[in-house]
DNA sequence: GGATGCAATCGTAACGTTACGATTATACCT
DNA sequence: AGGTATAATCGTAACGTTACGATTGCATCC
């Protein structure tokens, strides 16, 4: 494989220069950083990354932590346009991007410890914020350049993308309210889980504004597959008053209650109505009337390799927090 | 950050011992290689993978190159699976997963050379064959060490993992056959893809048992993504003599099909009979009548890594080649 | 008791890169 | 002419790891 040393050789330059010429060096001559460029092209080189990582102590690597929240891993078939967003800046930003899963039963500081002492990364992407989330505090005490995908409620600044769940699950909401409905359903994934707290403040909201009581038996928890939404919904179809709105966690929910009503002889859009939240635009093709919040997650993606971006480059500079809005459509 | 220079200092060893000792190297003595691991732990030491690398040329990197059918990404959704399967099982292995993508304007030989340029990956895994595949030659001349998922037509022998298209399209048909079809529809890819032709085969295969000619209106190219597919279906429900029985490329293609069903007010089971591919088992869910081929895509993640282990393990060992069945599921 | 064998450890070099200070050669000024 | 500034290039060291050959200490043998 060419390097630096053959090019040099070739050219009776010494590495330093060569080197210095690849990357248009000031005190190299144009002449000169013409002609390395052009053996260099030639010769097809392309920089040793563990050469260039092991000197600069640069890997050009940012490492996107996210937990796997089910054993089957369906449940992640969703994120992926998130990490195709990720992936594809990355590269472009002239970093690889790595995955690093988390099972379930992983302690999530331990994982970013792992992380930490690895140091084989420049920045790091933490998913999933919970409430009081430690990860953030550790990272800022470590000067790990970091984004948060989520919020978490601590005073000191730090940068995150997120979504503006409270929003979304707000109007939504609001939606089923105005095709008639008084029981609605939420689908919500863990209490501790930042977005899940932010969708029922949101679904709070909406009921408390229309002086409706909120009836806890109508919260779902742990709607991770389509399986656990076929369920839950099935079991409140089966109560004397069950619910005659559902706001759906995401397109497994939805699949999920799709199939129990489907099931039952029901369908969306007179007895029933339903909403859901979707980032694949995979509900919009489902044969069924629902109203679709649409959330760009590979926008999502892009912004927090574009955050990383700037906290690598300027660790010390301002925080950036981005707040990211649904797109709802009614469907018809 | 702990390295084996700060060890062997605490312990007033070389820092030669002290790598030796931590791969139990037989020439140390046992009490020395438990002190060094002692102190190994408790200061947190993790080897630095750039200096390993630079100096082994071993960089415990698998390279999965896969293109992206579509401009949204959304197809590849559904290669989720194989993904999941090849991440986990390639971290098992020891070894990092990287990703490269490629966009359908790529020159996939390009691409492959630029792997090979950088040697910075132990082994390839090379995806979508096309019908004589000119990459495996090339990989097999540069001594690289990969495994294709799919086949090629070339005598020489290399390793594959492959799934049996010809037989799930001939099961696929024949199912159909049963419930009265005669008019059978057929979704690929592009006729160029490997997966593709051996579909058409087993359909044709048969089609000819039958004794039903080939109606080449029927065979759909491109089915990349639900529009395509709701497009194409359409456009044949149209016709005097619309198909009666249709063979789904994927979750996708499907889900296209049952939105146009979905808006014409039909629906599978009985004018028209569905069958599909699947490997996220979400076709299961959809409220519809249909027949499934699952297809077990992360198995497949996980022995093409498998498969590449050996690779590049005994690189002058027999080849594997590896063929996986579908399950057919009649969907009541 | 000197040679031999073995167990345990060490020192040095190298992988490919970049950073730093040193070294040339040339042109300019007084 | 002698000194100085500037442009262009060079040599060396270092990042953390492993491979190789050399070295030490000690017990064993005839």
């Amino acid at each position: 494989m060419a390097n630096l040393k053959q090019i040099a050789a070739e050219l009776s330059l010494s590495v330093t220069t060569v080197s210095r010429a690849l990357k248009d060096g000031p005190e190299v001559h144009p002449l000169t950083i013409v002609r390395v460029k052009e053996v260099a092209k030639r010769v097809g080189y392309v920089p040793n990354h563990h050469g260039f990582a092991l000197k600069t102590g640069r890997t050009l690597t940012m490492t996107a932590i996210y937990p796997m929240e089910t054993q089957d891993h369906l449940s992640d078939l969703l994120k992926l346009p998130l990490i195709e967003g990720m992936t594809l800046a990355a590269r472009q930003a002239g970093y690889s991007l790595s995955i690093y899963s988390t099972t379930p039963d992983d302690d999530p500081i331990e994982s970013v410890q792992r992380q930490l002492q690895a140091r084989s990364t420049d920045g790091l992407i933490i998913t999933r914020m919970v409430s009081s989330d430690p990860r953030v505090k550790l990272l800022l005490d470590q000067g790990m350049p970091f984004v948060a995908f989520g919020r978490t409620d601590l005073d000191t600044p730090y940068a995150y993308v997120d979504i503006d769940n409270e929003q979304i699950a707000y109007e939504a909401t609001r939606r089923l309210m105005d095709k008639g409905c008084r029981r609605i359903a939420l689908q919500l994934l863990v209490p501790e889980d930042q977005a899940s707290a932010m969708r029922l403040a949101g679904y709070g909201r909406a009921m408390a504004e229309a002086g409706i009581p909120i009836d806890q038996s109508l919260i779902g928890h742990g709607m991770f597959t389509m399986e656990s939404s076929a369920a839950w919904f099935d079991r409140m179809l089966a109560w004397s008053d069950p619910p005659t709105g559902l706001a759906c966690a995401n397109e497994l929910g939805l699949l999920g209650a799709l199939h129990t009503l489907g099931r039952r002889g029901l369908a969306p859009g007179s007895d029933i109505h339903i909403v859901t939240r979707d980032s694949t635009r995979l509900s919009r093709f489902l044969p069924a009337k629902i109203g679709v919040h649409f959330v760009d997650m590979a926008g999502v993606g892009r912004k927090l390799i574009e955050v990383l971006e700037s906290r690598i480059a300027n660790p010390l500079g301002p925080v950036a927090t981005v707040l990211f809005k649904g797109e709802f459509d009614p469907g018809e």
